[in-house]
Formats: C-alpha cells, structure tokens, sequence
DNA sequence: GCGCTAACTGTATAAAATAACAGCCAATCA
DNA sequence: TGATTGGCTGTTATTTTATACAGTTAGCGC
C-alpha cells in the first residue's frame, strides 16, 4: 500500500514534508502549534485543517485527543534514509515574516551527514553580514542549526524577533534576553519577553566554509 | 558515545527500555500518563520522578514544558559509520619531518563530500592555536585542505618551514615568502627561499567546525 | 455571477500533559 | 538510630495541545 501524493495540494505536500523532517529532527510528530510556527501560520486552525486534509487523503492518521497524535501509515520512517542521499537542506534568503523551513526557502541540499555535528544539524544557513565575525563567523559562512526552541547564556541562537531572523549569543536575565553580536560595531538586541516575542529557531551546532578567502 | 547504564537501578531501566519500544512502536516518547499506565502506577509523579532519575544520570534530556518532552540524548541512534569509507581523512598531529598524509596520522574519516569544496578537498586538518583567529579559523577547527605546490597572495595555505607545519595567509616578494598570521598577537614568518626551504602543502579551501561556542 | 475548494485568520474551550507539593514505606548505609 | 535513597500514592495548578465554530480571500469551473 502506497500513498498516492499526487493528489496532495503542493501545500499540502509541504506539510507533509515538514512532519516527516520534524520526525527526523525531533523524534516525535509536531504539534499544531508547531506546524504554524514553521509555516508562519497565526492560526492554529490553518495547520488543523491542513492536517484533516492530509488524513482525509490518506497521507497520515490522526489519533484523537492525543498530543503529538500524528502518525505515518506504513510505520515510522528509518532515521537515516531521508537525508542521507540528500543532506542537508541550505536555507536560503529567509525573507522577514517568512517560515524557516518553508519549502521554498531551501536554496540547495548539501552531501553532509547531519550526524557530524552534536546535537544533529537539520539545516544549514547562509550567514549574511560580519555581527558575528568575533565569533569566527564570517560572511557566506554556513551555520549548521539544530532546531530547538530552547537555548542556554553563551549559546548562538538562531533567534526571530518580530519577524526578524537573526544569529547572535543568546543572553536571559529573568524576563529580559539579549541576542549579543561578536562584533564591536553592531549593537545587542534586548528584548522584554513579556512585551516583544522572542522565538528560539535553532542552536548552532557548527559551521561549514567553502571557497578561498577573497 | 554510549550511555553507561550500570547506575541504573533495575526500574529505572525497564522504564528506559520502555522509552525505547514507544519510540519505535508508536514514533514518539510516551507521556507520563501512558507511562503508568505500562507499568501500572497510580500516580503521574511516579513516572514523572523516573524521568527526572533517568535525566539527571543523562539517560535522557527532558524538554521542560513539553508535551512529549523526552528525548534520548545524542540525537538518535547513531550511524556515523555509514560514510566511513567516503570521507575525506582527519589528519591529526602533524608529527615534525613527517609527510603529512602518511596513514599513521589519519585520526579519523568524517563523512564530507570532498566535492563541497572546490578546489576538491583531499584531506582535513585540525587548527591548533589562535593565530588565524582574525581570518575566522579558531582552535580546534577543521580546515579543509587541497594538496598543491603552489600558491598565490593572500590564499591560506598549509606551509611547511623547516620541519615546521604552520596554516597562514601566503605572501610572496620576489624569493622572500612571508607567512602572516591573522592576529596582532602572533609574529609573521618570513623565510628566504634561497636560503632555507617551504614548502607548499596545500591549500585551505574551506573549514568545517562542529560544537557549541567555548 | 454562483457555487465550490484551498488556504487561511481569529476566538474559544475542553482535554491532555507537565510539573509542583506533600506525603508513605522499605531498604540501605553511616 | 537517624539520614538518605528508591519507589511509589494522592492532589492540584498551569501550560500545552487538540479541536470546534465562525469568518475572509482568492482562484477555478460553469
């Protein structure tokens, strides 16, 4: 029994596509909430109905009232053969407002095994600008990026503020975080969580340089 | 990296093993509910203090405020092995008066697509010390590296003087090659290739650096 | 224009799940 | 003997998550 995805909307493809890599990258089905997150969704009834369609196609099963109640028939995918042919997907210009992950972000897929770097990377990220040159990250630089919501003081995050992705060390002082440059020419950014969200993309698990210096 | 489980108490590895069936049975971490549900405990806070014991000996990670939230540490079951044959050679300590590429020193193979480079990577080097601090190469480092003999102004190469195996920018005046660091705390090198001899190693055509800031 | 569907926003609420607090009992160890 | 630890019960507050209902907008076929 096979899915037949050639009914599935190219959205709902890309949903698809998602639960598959948040199974690969987390180890668990997404929640609602973070499907919207992903997709830039303000309702969680988008990705509700997403997902209604999917099951009503026959592309996953929901169970009731469970959290997490997302499965994939025909089991739970092999932790090794969605990316290994493919590697990594490059994320590329990530447009303000715009998710992360969206399909149609990922600029290429580059041949490196996620498992190089600890935690796993999902994805990698062109860095634009010199804010973190102290850091040893330059401009053009890839950033492998675990994705996690969570991260620790001294961290480089991946870190969206309204609607404004950037990579900068993480800094929490009680309700008040600090995304620091490592560079003396950019300024913190300091954010009230109370006031302002503030969302954690991923953790920067390593970096990949290719080319000769200019 | 394997977890040591002999500082489990018997319970407390059933439960990890019961983590590890419901991760492959049903493609997600248990909640506390349905751990009791397995073992027949009258109480959430008994599995809930399993977990927390599990976690604090690093069988597990919880996610706090996560429905779900359990995670088996490393990311998952590993497969480095895979690329093993593929990659490109690790070289380590770079023994004075040795060739560099001779097999004594492979320390390891890391699954990178020599074609991610261009020039082709041949091998990798691991950067000790800071002195290319300001070219964002930091300690510990992974330089890909393309054998050559030759070099022009400015690129990165791996140099050898006199025993000495050194990665600096390149800088030729006539037959006096200078070897700058990119650090105000380090001291260039400058050698008279008439009168000692350097030779070019190879070529630095990108870097790799996996794990956390510090 | 009309009906239909895909793809959403916005609001609300109940159920599921986390996580804290206060205990009990038995075994082990100083 | 007292202190500590593992392994639980019982209760409850709070957050996360699922899911229902009521709309909006745009495109497509007729």
């Amino acid at each position: 029994m096979t899915i037949d995805t050639t009914d599935l909307t190219r959205r709902q493809q890309e949903i698809l596509a998602f639960i598959h890599q948040a199974l690969e990258a987390e180890g668990r089905p997404p929640t609602r909430a973070e499907v919207c997150r992903a997709f830039g969704f303000k309702s969680p009834n988008a990705a509700e109905s997403h997902l209604r369609a999917l099951a009503a196609k026959g592309a996953i099963t929901l169970e009731e009232g469970r959290a997490r109640g997302i499965r994939l028939p025909g089991g739970f995918p092999r932790r090794s053969d969605t990316f290994h042919d493919t590697g990594l997907p490059l994320i590329g210009h990530v447009a303000a407002g715009n998710p992360i992950l969206a399909i149609e972000h990922v600029e290429s897929r580059h041949p490196v095994d996620p498992a190089l770097f600890s935690p796993r990377a999902d994805y990698l990220l062109r860095v634009k600008g010199l804010s973190m040159r102290d850091a040893g990250i330059l401009d053009g630089d890839l950033l492998a990026i675990h994705r996690t919501e969570t991260a620790r003081n001294g961290q480089i995050v991946v870190a969206r503020v309204r609607d404004d992705v950037t990579v900068k060390t993480f800094s929490a002082r009680g309700r008040l975080v600090s995304l620091l440059p490592a560079n003396p020419d950019f300024d913190p950014i300091t954010v009230d969580t109370e006031i302002e969200p503030l969302a954690i993309e991923g953790l920067m698990v390593g970096l990949i340089r290719n080319g000769l210096p200019n």
